[in-house]
DNA sequence: CAGGAAGGCCGTCAAAAACC
DNA sequence: GGTTTTTGACGGCCTTCCTG
């Protein structure tokens, strides 16, 4: 097996092979747990598990091999085979109602990663845009738009503003315009609302103001209407490309919480295996002395 | 110290699941 | 049934550790 293609056959099994030895131990089956799970590590280190009830990862493991032999892999076949379980979140939350004790994963973001000082509130955003420097306006229901750089880890480096006087928005004509520059060297963004948030250019710390539009457009705005209202190709292109890299904002921002998800997931595992191997071992005594006390020598 | 192996993290794509 | 969310898979980059 390549090198990469082990990575993966680790990676793809690690979610299998945790169900597998919860549910396992949910059976009730009294073993040496951990003799047992680090022989399970061994095979899974070495790709070689036959374990019969994980009798899917046996088939990906067999194709692996055949394919590394071979030199080709299908992929749309190992996701035939690889039936998807119920997410993380779900799995987790019927397993804490199952047992107390198993912390449930919130829907909303945990405390750890919480707000950061300066956001009074997190609305939800009903509008993301991006500007031309990379930046993102998040533009939520009661009229708040925050602020954020590319280069920030999550939220930190939101910044929120209140706008004070966010009418609704025109019927059907949700617009965003952004400037790349303006001549006083400022940055302008005209949001939904007939509002324009110019950005000043200088300094670390860049500012943000709500201004009343002017009636002319500055120069080298870039309009994106709505698609209703499109017409030349190029528009439609930017449209296009604008929905595109929501897209992948959006995707991007769901991968890293989905695999923040997933390590939780993986930790709770792995803490409920440790107490259940401590109760396992308690019963094996709790067993041993039972039958000392039922079966006394005969001498 | 160079180079390879191993593993972690990230962005992206695509498909399944969940939602409305 | 269309849209959004979630997650497996993949490839790339980076770091750490080990070996010659």
């Amino acid at each position: 097996m390549s090198k990469c293609g082990r990575k993966k056959y680790i990676k793809t099994n690690l979610r299998q092979m945790t169900m597998e030895t919860i549910e396992s131990q949910q059976d009730g089956s009294v073993t040496d747990s951990v003799a047992e799970r680090e022989s399970a590590d061994m095979q899974t280190q070495t790709g070689q598990n036959s374990i019969p009830t994980l009798a899917q990862v046996a088939t990906i493991a067999e194709t692996d091999e055949s394919a590394d032999s071979e030199g080709v892999i299908d992929s749309h076949k190992r996701r035939e085979i690889l039936s998807r379980r119920p997410s993380y979140r779900k799995i987790l939350n019927e397993l804490s109602s199952d047992v107390p004790g198993v912390p449930k994963i919130e829907e909303e973001k945990s405390e750890e990663e919480g707000t950061p000082p300066n956001i009074a509130t997190m609305a939800v955003p009903t509008s993301i845009y991006q500007t031309s420097t990379g930046q993102y306006i998040a533009i939520a229901q009661g009229g708040t738009i925050q602020i954020s750089n590319p280069g920030s880890d999550g939220v930190q480096g939101l910044q929120a503003l209140t706008m004070t006087n966010s009418g609704a928005p025109p019927p059907g004509a949700t617009i965003v315009q952004y400037a790349a520059q303006s001549a006083d060297g400022t940055q302008q963004f005209f949001v939904p609302g007939s509002q324009v948030v110019v950005q000043a250019a200088t300094g670390d710390m860049p500012t943000y103001q709500i201004r009343a539009p002017t009636t002319a457009l500055p120069q080298g705005v870039v309009m994106a209407a709505s698609p209703g209202s499109l017409h030349s190709p190029q528009q439609l292109a930017e449209e296009a490309t604008r929905k595109r890299e929501l897209r992948l904002m959006k995707n991007r921002e769901a991968a890293k919480e989905c695999r923040r998800r997933k390590k939780e997931y993986v930790k709770c595992l792995e803490s409920r295996v440790a107490v259940l191997e401590v109760q396992n071992k308690k019963l094996i005594e709790e067993l041993e002395t039972l039958k000392d006390i039922c079966s006394p020598k005969t001498d």
